[in-house]
RNA sequence: GGGCCGUUAGCUCAACCGGUAGAGCAACGGACUCUUAAUCCGUAGGUUCUGGGUUCGAGUCCCGGACGGCCCA
């Protein structure tokens, strides 16, 4: 660094001067017997005179949040994972030479205290400090105490001030690891096993995405990042893993929006003997629980919208859909009619598109940004679903089912295809119609020679964890709910 | 990829029509033994994102670039 600031210089300048004087600025092992939220649920609601009777002391330890020096006595505030407690310090009661030592010391240094609590004349409940020991020395400021740190781009790149600073960006990830424990127990709870399957995948398949590719050396093969974990996971479930889970990243080379990453967390789960029904009503179920766990109730507050998670939530066929929001009957029974709607609507098309992915792209633009209340579509054209088994009723449809709320796909599930010579016509459909534009050109026939052996009837479904968070924690980024997202390198 | 907006002290933000770059907090020195945005007195702190251009003079106007945000594809 050329020139550093004037605090910086400061700081540096009273850390060598400490350590001149033998202070261990960065010493080991400070054993620490409790956290600020349990003392304050032990004794935050105590009579000051009840409070007197405590003759205990406890050891604690935290991050200087703010000082103020009143002379002979100085109120702190002190951080800790659980959150922050008030620290009362006492020249008579520590004596000169350590009262002056914290004098010293600076807002974001880490310390351990021991002492007494009790309550001030405002109520408020304080640790009065008979020991402290300075447990790591701050080179920095941190960003301003009342306004906080609001540059999204520091927040972003420098997630830890965020998390020093603001507590609603630790609650947001406190939720999101509670998030993922509720999924977690949901599962196990109902036999689901936990797998992991590979993220380097030699053919990326599951979904339609552009992959990341990437090489091994020793292998002297290419491999790609995976773009689901659909496909393995299936293979389990012919394995005999009879309903499976994983909870992991996926990849996909694609733009970067509030509602897009480029790494994300996805849940899969396939489960045996069921079908996209069977998978709604559990994902009416887990949804209720996790609305229970994190948010305390079924009706949530999103953006300033209420979402009412209360089940059962309506099963719209895609086509009625399309129907019910103003569309004409005409783009369900002919190809050309929603061709030509979709033009009319300014839908970016190729022109060649099936009469299906004409509809699923109807869907998309006008209704699915209608559907505030948590919504399942289902009964997809087969065309935009390569994996899922068809309707015994309807061979141009499937068993499929997508969850959406506040206009945004959030679940995507469906009676799983099992056939293996549909399943090799339909991914021959896929790689005809994609395989012209696109490079690269997959077949996973091991996938098939799995189906070959046999697979249950399963269903299975995806859920973006990120959006699910990003919903229950009202975030309106994906980026708030993803502790380091992608950044271009800093000039 | 396109459009709009932003980048000024460690942080949060000002700066009129182009005329010496300022405040609060943080920091530093001092006073103060129940404060919590503590208070009071004093001090210091700037490559105004970057590179060009216009001008007697640019944080401000023009052009290029970097980074970020929002919207669109």
């Amino acid at each position: 660094m050329a020139s550093e600031s004037q605090v910086l210089k400061q700081r540096r300048e009273k850390a060598q001067r400490f350590r001149e004087e033998g202070i261990d600025l960065y010493p080991r092992d400070f054993k620490v017997e409790t956290t600020s939220e349990d003392l304050l649920r032990r004794f935050g609601h105590l009579d000051p005179r009840d409070l007197e009777g405590v003759g205990e002391e406890f050891t604690l330890a935290g991050r200087i949040m703010a000082i103020r020096d009143f002379g002979g006595s100085v109120f702190s505030h002190i951080q800790d994972r659980k959150g922050r407690i008030q620290i009362y310090l006492r020249r008579d009661i520590l004596g000169e030479g350590p009262f002056k030592f914290f004098k010293r010391l600076d807002i974001g240094d880490i310390i351990g205290v021991r002492g007494r609590p009790f309550k001030t004349r405002t109520g408020e409940l304080t640790l009065e400090v008979h020991q402290f020991k300075l447990l790591c020395k701050s080179l920095r400021p941190l960003p301003e105490k009342w306004h906080g740190l609001t540059d999204v781009e520091i927040r972003y790149r420098q997630r830890y001030l965020d998390l020093i600073v603001n507590p609603p960006c630790r609650e947001t990830f406190r939720k999101r690891s509670l998030i993922i424990q509720t999924i977690r127990k949901f599962l196990l709870q109902r036999d689901f096993l936990e797998v992991e399957t590979p993220v380097m995948q030699p053919i990326p398949g599951g979904a339609a995405a552009r992959p990341f590719k990437t090489y091994h050396n020793a292998l002297e093969m290419e491999l790609y990042l995976r773009i689901a974990p659909e496909l393995y996971l299936k293979r389990l479930v012919v394995g005999g893993f009879e309903r499976v889970f994983e909870i992991g990243k996926n990849f996909r080379n694609e733009g970067i929006s509030s509602l897009h990453n480029p790494e994300f967390t996805m849940l899969e789960f396939y489960q045996a003997y069921s079908t996209y029904e069977d998978l709604m009503a559990l994902t009416e179920e887990l949804f209720c629980e996790l609305a229970q766990k994190v948010c305390g109730g079924l009706r949530i507050s999103y953006q300033g919208t209420e979402i009412d998670l209360t089940p059962p939530w309506p099963r719209i066929p895609m086509r009625e859909s399309l129907l019910e929001f103003g569309l004409d009957e005409s783009v369900l029974r002919e190809r050309e009619a929603a061709l030509r709607k979709a033009r009319e609507l300014g839908i970016e098309l190729r022109g060649d598109e099936s009469h299906g992915e004409l509809i699923n792209a109807l869907f998309e633009e006008v209704v699915q940004p209608q559907l505030i209340q948590p919504t399942f579509i289902i009964d997809h054209p087969v065309e935009v679903s390569p994996l899922a088994r068809r309707k015994d009723d309807d061979p141009q449809l499937v068993e499929r089912f997508e969850l959406f709320i506040y206009g945004r796909e959030i679940a995507n599930g469906f009676s799983e295809l099992n056939d293996p010579e549909d399943q090799r016509l339909r991914f021959m459909e896929q790689l005809k119609r994609r395989g012209v534009q696109q490079e690269e050109f997959f077949l996973d026939e091991d996938f098939l020679v799995a189906l070959e052996y046999g697979m249950p009837p399963t269903a299975g479904e995806g859920i973006g964890i990120d959006r699910l968070v990003m919903l229950f924690t009202d975030s309106p980024s994906i980026r708030d709910v993803i502790l380091f997202p992608p950044m271009r390198k800093k000039a």
